[in-house]
Parts: structure tokens; C-alpha cells; sequence
DNA sequence: CGCTTTTGACCCGCGC
DNA sequence: GCGCGGGTCAAAAGCG
């Protein structure tokens, strides 16, 4: 479900990256007048507010108030090596190197939450040179691979606001035997996407004209999201 | 014994 | 130049 989420969003992101690129031409064309309207103004901070690739991956990740661990575990391994106390923040940043490879380059960071000390915020630098351990973080592509009709579920539900994503996809994915904070883990992802208006605005438009413009795909067995053709 | 975690010290960029 | 704060280093301790 994660590389099925991974490309939807790419396609997503590109689509949303044509749409920056003509309305930055719109704010160069009204700059070269000497105007900036309060539309105009709006629009920037949309752009501005909107993750870029360069941006580090931050991951929420449900866990237990009292947990003091800030263990995230997403299938790789991590060596420790420091900690502070930040100071927007009373709980312990901790830092973490990629272990799995000598040169890897990924880092992350881990905080608990300001506001909700059961949550804990992953930030990831860098990109691994290196494949996935399938000890810590066993493939369920074997389960998933008939799982579009679900994610289609999952993303309607989303929304048609009717039921919460933790209790569908806690279900789906306990029948598919993922492990607890996996499934914690895809629940916060799949929350943090749907918080960003500007997903959810391209994937309302995008799922509309799928539902729309295709009908022989009603029951949801295929999600195309192929927005390039939009 | 080898790897990981802990933690104080150090480095460095940034704002004033 | 100085102080602050985030990020990193590295020695010691912990652990299996």
C-alpha cells in the first residue's frame, strides 16, 4: 500500500508541479506590472506552503504517551548518535544514522510531538544508497497485491468523511497481518497527506473525473490517477 | 567482542 | 565579535 501511496503522490507532485509552474508565470506577469493583489498574495503562500521534493519526509507515528524509546520502526537500521533538548520542544530530539550500509547517507530525526506527547515526528535527510531489510520490515506485497479495490475504499472514505481512516485501514491491515506500528505508521502517513488541502483538492479532482469520466471503473478496482492526461 | 546507546563537549551557522 | 541553539563527535557504559 506504501508504493502504491509513493506513486500516487509522484503523480500527484508532478501534476501539482505543472500547476506551480503556470501559476508562478501568473505572479511574474502581475510582478511585472508593479501588482501583488491580495489573490495574488494567497496564491504565493499556497505555493510556498506546498512540500517540494527538497523538502525532508516527516513521518507521524502513533505510540504510547509514556513510550520515552522514540524507536521508529520502518525497515531500516538505525545507530543512535545524539540527543538534545530543543528548546521550542521539552521532549529530547533524537538523532539517528542509517546502519544498514557504511556510506549511507540517510539521517533522521525524532521528537515527540509538542502538542500530542502520544505521537512522535520522524524527519528524514538524505537518501538510502541501499535496499530495504526484510527482517525488520517483512514485504507484504504478497497480501496487497489484490489491494486496489481497498485502497480505493480507504480514499473514498476519506472523502466522503463517513468513517475514520484509522478504523478501516486498522481493520484491512490487521487482516493482512501487519504489525502494529506499521499499520500506526500508515495511518499517520495517510493522515498527514489528507491534512494538505492541496492534496486533497488534486485527489478530490482527480478521483471525481476517474469516477466521472470512467464507468466502468465503479467498484473501484482500478485507482487511475494519471492526472498528465488532465 | 562487537555493536549500540548515552551524554557532555565541541563545532558552526545565524541573528544581533 | 558574541551568544544562542541545532547538529555532530567521541569516549564510556551497556547489552547480547
Amino acid at each position: 500500500m506504501l508504493e502504491v501511496m509513493k506513486i500516487k503522490c509522484t503523480n500527484l507532485e508532478s501534476h501539482l508541479q505543472e500547476i506551480n509552474k503556470e501559476e508562478h508565470k501568473e505572479i511574474i506577469n502581475s510582478n511585472q506590472f508593479g501588482l501583488l493583489s491580495n489573490f495574488d498574495t494567497r496564491k504565493r503562500a499556497r505555493l510556498e506552503h506546498f512540500p517540494t521534493a527538497k523538502k525532508p519526509l516527516q513521518v507521524f507515528v502513533k505510540t504510547h504517551p509514556n513510550d520515552e524509546s522514540l524507536m521508529v520502526k520502518d525497515g531500516y537500521q538505525w545507530r543512535k548518535y545524539g540527543q538534545k533538548v530543543t528548546k521550542d520542544n521539552a521532549s529530547p530530539r533524537a538523532y539517528f544514522r542509517c546502519s544498514m550500509a557504511p556510506s549511507c547517507p540517510a539521517k533522521k530525526k525524532v521528537q515527540k510531538s509538542l502538542h500530542d506527547k502520544s505521537i512522535i515526528v520522524a524527519t528524514y535527510d538524505g537518501e538510502h544508497n541501499h535496499g530495504v531489510s526484510n527482517d525488520s520490515f517483512k514485504s507484504s506485497s504478497s497480501t496487497l497485491n489484490d489491494s486496489s479495490i481497498s485502497t480505493y475504499n480507504k480514499l473514498s472514505t476519506i472523502l466522503n468523511g463517513k468513517e475514520t481512516i484509522n478504523t478501516r485501514i486498522r481493520d484491512n491491515v490487521k487482516q493482512q497481518q501487519f504489525g502494529y506500528e506499521k499499520h500506526i505508521m500508515i495511518e499517520e502517513y495517510a493522515s498527514s497527506l489528507i491534512k494538505d488541502p492541496d492534496f486533497t483538492t488534486v485527489l478530490v479532482k482527480a478521483i471525481a473525473k476517474t469516477i466521472t469520466g470512467q464507468e466502468h471503473m465503479r467498484q473501484g478496482l482500478n485507482l487511475n490517477l494519471n492526472l498528465s492526461e488532465e
